[in-house]
DNA sequence: CGAAACTTTGAGAGGGTTCAAGATGAGTGG
DNA sequence: CCACTCATCTTGAACCCTCTCAAAGTTTCG
């Protein structure tokens, strides 16, 4: 039996929750026990931080599990959060140069760590692995360029309507009923959101406060939003 | 002698300014001469839109001569640039799904374009291809994230400082002399300025005269600025 | 139960927008 | 070459949204 069990050897992407999502998934069997070999996984608190700010890139990771944020800051200390990274995404910068932004984990989470110069040289050897990275990359810079008239372009109303839409989205499969009454947990503090929105903690809790009386959302809990009238709130994003 | 000249058929990336700069610079000959097969040049006016935004994605380009926007606009109407495409920048979006932002010629553009099937094909078939790409729109994505914190967390003086500093850096080899007087051509309108920056055009008329007035620029003319004090202009930058 | 962290609420100030008018410059045709 | 027109840019004044500063309220967790 033992024989047996060492001839296919243990494997922790047999247990991986996003090995068919992440960019991973279209590997065969010995390519994925190759890339195993180089990563290892690591599990991070909330608040612990993945990859700093402007340091050479020296590892790269996918998600499996939990929340963690890519932000960058002014010099006076003020935040932008640029992007959340989700379960099965991919983070960091392959091949060559800096990290520009910090990644720190929202919640606990659990990632899939790669020294960079192994996972370039492994990349570089599977094209379907560097496929799957480059799609992954592409709709990540559409989704950013998105965020940017979100940004430039849209007042503290209009940001706070689409950010709530989108984690509705994002988390949609949670809770449901009717279509237009979701709830949802938003992950994210007062603090947090108006990083992302680029508002202040004070004009995002009044934005929500005003919405709640004006019954298109509830607040049942500082964390959780309920959806109440879907259709007004997206004519409050544009 | 006509004969020789058929053995080795003309192709337009014999004389391509950017050919070694785009992502085709690692292609062979064989796969160059294949490339040339299924794309075609093509001239752009100032102004005329080579993309429209949320058009299902049907070409993708290289450009080869002239600045080109990439935006998007409000409900309302108002605009946001969400990036500048220059010589040997890539366009459009490969792979499926629409194109989210529209492409229009800010000068006269000269542009190498594919239809995207026929690129999509030719790129999954040329990992070497698919690897230029990736590295080029993972250095876009740095970009675009580098500009989102200047939308979310910067006021307007930061914004045009910045701004004047990124195009100089980016028309870098025009003129010289000493290291903080350079002279260049913004190329773009007051209102295109706004629309990078996420301001009016009033704000950008305002800051850039104030800049003036405490002679940190000159503006010989419309659309030419001049740097006279680069140390203070960083400065107000952050 | 008490302290610390987070959120809400209020009042006031300021930066950027809006609306409006005038100035400048480029292109056109007489 | 000069007037004329149109688009672009500058300047001004008033307003408003968001920020700032401050304090009170709420939740969480030891």
């Amino acid at each position: 039996m033992d024989v047996l069990k060492s001839a296919a050897p243990s494997n922790f992407c047999d247990t991986c929750t996003v090995r068919n999502r992440a960019i991973c998934s279209d590997l065969t069997r010995d390519e994925l026990n190759a890339l195993n070999g180089i990563g290892r996984q690591r599990k991070l608190r909330a608040g612990e931080q993945l990859i700093w700010e402007g340091d050479e890139a020296v590892l790269v990771a996918n998600v499996i599990d939990g929340l963690l944020k890519l932000s960058s800051q002014t010099s006076d200390g003020r935040e932008q959060i640029l992007g959340i990274a989700y379960p099965s995404d991919f983070l960091g910068r392959p091949f060559g140069g800096s990290t520009p932004y910090g990644v720190e984990a929202l919640t606990e989470a659990q990632v899939c760590v790669f020294e960079r110069r192994d996972f370039d040289r492994f990349a570089r050897e599977h094209p379907r692995l560097e496929h799957k990275l480059l799609e992954r990359t592409l709709s990540e810079l559409d989704r950013t360029r998105k965020w940017m008239l979100l940004l430039g372009r849209m007042n503290a109303e209009q940001k706070i309507a689409s950010f709530l839409l989108q984690v509705a989205d994002r988390a949609g499969d949670s809770d449901t009923g009717e279509e237009d009454r979701v709830t949802f947990d938003l992950q994210l503090s007062r603090q947090q959101i108006a990083d992302v929105l680029g508002l202040t903690i004070e004009t995002v809790s009044r934005q929500m406060t005003r919405m709640k009386s004006q019954g298109l959302i509830d607040l049942p809990s500082r964390r959780t939003v309920t959806i109440l009238d879907r259709y007004a709130l997206e004519d409050r994003a544009e």
